[in-house]
DNA sequence: CTTGACCTTGGATTTAACTCTAAGGTTTAT
DNA sequence: ATAAACCTTAGAGTTAAATCCAAGGTCAAG
């Protein structure tokens, strides 16, 4: 359950160094050290890593992914005008890239039926053309 | 129609400094240039400017949004074996960046309810406290 | 016909995000 | 008890992507 952060690198597919370095700036604290300083980190710890590192895929920068951990709300006394706002306005941001996505993957996809020799097979030949239909500036 | 890079830099909100960067990397190549060697962008420029930038916000590397550009089909022989791979290689990966962002989706409205005093006002407090639902390992 | 706002190039610098190095301490297995 | 495989820190180096700088050419407005 505990592990030391050569074999939480591993699991993750990153370098101790990484780890460190998310700590030094603000990301991932390892829950508990060792009597010689050694870190230790428990399943928890593994689940914030993970986040970071899917938030990175889908393009938040470090600063962003500080931010998204930092929305904390307030059990008891329901939360703050500002929490609510960044958590809305994140919401949007992420609405925004799934939207952006989707059409990626319907020109993708449509690429993909041409090169099955599906219907549009001769209409389009580049994932801007396939795109273009759905730009609407 | 015909823009220099000034005002093409101004459209996409960048510095024509980095519209140079992707002429020099291969991503974007104005269309023509005047007889003293100023760049000149068209239309279609600017969509492969656009389609660019949206590629960077959801994550892309430049590397890979040369490699989506550059997929093309040949309209007449029908795509060969490595563009329907690359194609499909990159549709999966644009899917699983949706999903992932899908659950972030999910997660922020639902700490966007608790702001609201929403049913799940108590429940979580944080981002990754409402993920935590969802993650399967 | 010159001023000011553009543009050119090549090369240096910056920033974010790692990644490595050096010098040394700790743990486990034989 | 010593080697091998871990870990520590501080600080330097790397990479991708962007941005800046310097020295100079172009062009439209007055």
């Amino acid at each position: 359950m505990m592990m030391q952060i050569g074999q939480l690198a591993k699991k993750l597919d990153i370098k101790t160094d990484t780890l460190r370095f998310y700590e030094k700036n603000g990301l991932l604290t390892a829950s508990s050290r060792s009597d010689s300083g050694y870190r230790y980190y428990n399943q928890a710890d593994y689940q914030r890593a993970r986040f970071i590192l899917r938030c990175k895929r889908v393009g938040f920068s470090l600063s962003d992914i500080r931010e998204l951990l930092s929305i904390r709300i307030d059990k008891t006394s329901h939360c703050c005008e500002d929490v609510k706002q960044r958590t809305t306005a994140k919401l949007q941001e992420v609405q925004m890239r799934i939207k952006e996505l989707e059409c990626f993957a319907d020109s993708l996809s449509q690429l993909e039926q041409a090169c099955r020799g599906g219907p549009q097979s001769a209409e389009f030949c580049s994932i801007l053309e396939a795109l273009e239909p759905t730009y609407v500036d």
